[in-house]
DNA sequence: CGGGATCCCCATAGATACTG
DNA sequence: CAGTATCTATGGGGATCCCG
């Protein structure tokens, strides 16, 4: 048996995930959503740095992505609340590893990103 | 005590992480490294439907956040290769587990994402 | 409050061709 | 074999305005 070139499992899962998390908020987002903050104007607040649109843009990629679901309330004022779906909390753990490296790694990489990370959240 | 907004450990760190990934071939191209294939005509074989210079340029970003070391052999023919450094291989198990989760979803994931994902390594 | 629609910029990356 | 220069296309994302 050859060694099946690179080993496809390894590569195309992780290409999978960078999809699911591809756009500039999308884990920002969902880690606001798993902490509780689920309704638009606050992610907004959260977030000022963000457009409304783009965060609509990357909230309607996560709800068709199945990994949050959105209840529209028929009130006045209108009312929305987005929820992690069971695929979007078996990301979280994900969110989390990436973020602990991150953080493991802060010193070196804020020095090398300079420039290209404008504005952290914090 | 206010609750400091986001938690800003938690978002930071995966931006960096998601920041040094970023770029359509770098998981592969740290995959690949990490398998032994360390020459650029090696890489090329191994993903045929990139470019030539793209994978330069990404190699050299690679290069620049400290991910991979260059190996230049002053011969003829040129000869070069690429290795991971403490850092690139400090960040093998986070792709690990982008890998495992993409892989358990699977099945889910590619039917929401069909169209996007035209050619997968696989 | 929530959500489009439009316009515009720029970074990513593909194709191609050329140099050491 | 390795790397670079141009040109181009695509799409992500910012700003702004308007509608339920």
């Amino acid at each position: 048996m050859y060694q099946k070139k690179i080993a496809n499992t390894l590569t195309c899962g992780s290409v999978l995930t960078k999809e699911v998390l591809h756009g500039k908020w999308k884990s920002t987002l969902l880690a606001c959503i798993a902490q509780g903050i689920q309704r638009p104007s606050a992610m907004q607040r959260m977030l000022p740095s963000a457009s409304r649109r783009v965060l609509n843009v990357q909230l309607s990629e996560l709800e068709h992505h199945g990994l949050i679901s959105k209840t529209i309330f028929p009130e006045l004022p209108p009312k929305v609340e987005y929820h992690l779906t069971d695929l979007g909390r078996s990301l979280l753990p994900v969110i989390e590893v990436m973020e602990q490296w991150g953080n493991a790694h802060r010193t070196e990489l804020e020095q090398v990103l300079a420039g290209n990370i404008a504005e952290l959240p914090g």
